[in-house]
DNA sequence: TGCCGACATAGGAGTTACTCCTATACGGAT
DNA sequence: ATCCGTATAGGAGTAACTCCTATGTCGGCA
């Protein structure tokens, strides 16, 4: 078996810089490369591709849900294995769908993280808590009669719980405000809230956000 | 010792009714009077007044804060035991300066709701969890440097917190919208929030409201 | 007794947030 | 070939909100 080679993409220095030097002591993990967001990574991998790339999912300049999907699209044998700080359940249930081999948090310990690369280079796939608890959301959400969230929404619904504007989010995002409000509306309807008040309720009921 | 008189307040009439039963068969209970509002409990006490008045907090026609202060103002001899749905730390605190005796929430048993009664007249306070746990967060709020939530910004935020619209609130409050802004903008500049949803989070770390 | 500060109230004028309806484009399922 | 779900966005109107100013009340305090 040939040498794994790992990139990871984290806006935080420190949590980067740490895993680029973990990852170096691993045995099997061969070239490690490193980028601040997903235009970045995306820079990388116009010459060369790794095995396995760890990203963080919430980074500003490019979030990981258009990271993930960029990535896979481009090369679907990459695979992705995420860094996430609390476990989002719906998010982590549509990333499962989009094709994510795995997730860990951040606080997740040096022998966790090697065992989930193996795993994923061996199985396919890195399977904890995080995977497990997804799995059981499934259903428990299609029960309730209203239509999944998308992606999309989920990723609007987390920066409408962090206190932003609609402007702010729209520029994030590099959409318009019609087309933040027309995704609000329907995350609403989706969820039966009336307001933000609800959505942040509704993303603590699910596990979207913790409190 | 001659025999209690207890006066109920409280807007759902299951409740309200099981209360009146169970008043009637403690031994040191005399008469017994309900009401649905704080209006119906002022109207009340026109005629005759009660040793105990048991106040349901969160009541739609009169809040119980404006009762209680209403109560107090006219009669501060009479005994108040608050029923609360959760136990909202800062809004319990606020309760206890302006003068209630106790607190009860609406699953406490038969026991516990007779200690009550007998505590408050025979010591004029009834000692539970929810009045400990008050104690304790009065200073630590004191320390984070903001001014305190006065009571009517209490009021305001709960209403905030159950997803009411701003007309909604003014309407219920009987204040006009502008009133109701400015209220609100003094809690965000007291709670260091920037919109709704940073109200909701400082509310559920103070424990005002539960999930 | 008279004053001051905290609180609750509210108007005017302006800005921002948002709704409702409509419409386009794209990618995947049937 | 068509259709549905998703993401995008404009026009027009309404609700929500800010900022500044101002008033009455009440309790404490000099």
């Amino acid at each position: 078996m040939t040498s794994i080679n790992v990139y990871i993409a984290d806006d935080h220095p420190v949590v980067r810089k740490g895993m680029v030097r973990l990852l170096k002591t691993f045995e099997r993990v061969g070239q490690v490369k490193e980028a601040a967001d997903g235009k970045e990574l995306l820079a990388l991998l116009t010459n060369d591709r790794p095995h396995i790339i760890i990203l963080d999912i919430e980074m500003p300049v490019m979030g990981g849900v258009d990271t993930v999907k960029a990535v896979l699209q481009r090369f679907p044998n990459v695979k992705i294995l995420i860094l996430t700080m609390h476990s989002e359940e719906v998010l982590v249930r549509r990333l499962l769908d989009m094709g994510v081999n795995g997730f860990l948090t951040k606080s997740s310990g040096p022998e966790e993280i090697e065992k989930a690369i193996y795993a994923i280079m061996d199985n396919d796939f890195y399977k904890n808590a995080i995977t497990e608890n997804a799995q059981g959301i499934a259903g428990a959400e299609e029960n309730e009669g209203r239509r999944k969230l998308t992606i999309r929404e989920i990723e609007i619904l987390l920066l409408i719980c962090k206190e932003m504007t609609s402007r702010e989010i729209s520029e994030r995002l590099h959409i318009s405000e019609k087309t933040f409000f027309n995704h609000r509306t329907n995350i609403m309807e989706k969820t039966g809230s009336k307001s933000n008040i609800g959505l942040l309720k509704y993303a603590l009921r699910k596990g979207i956000i913790s409190t």
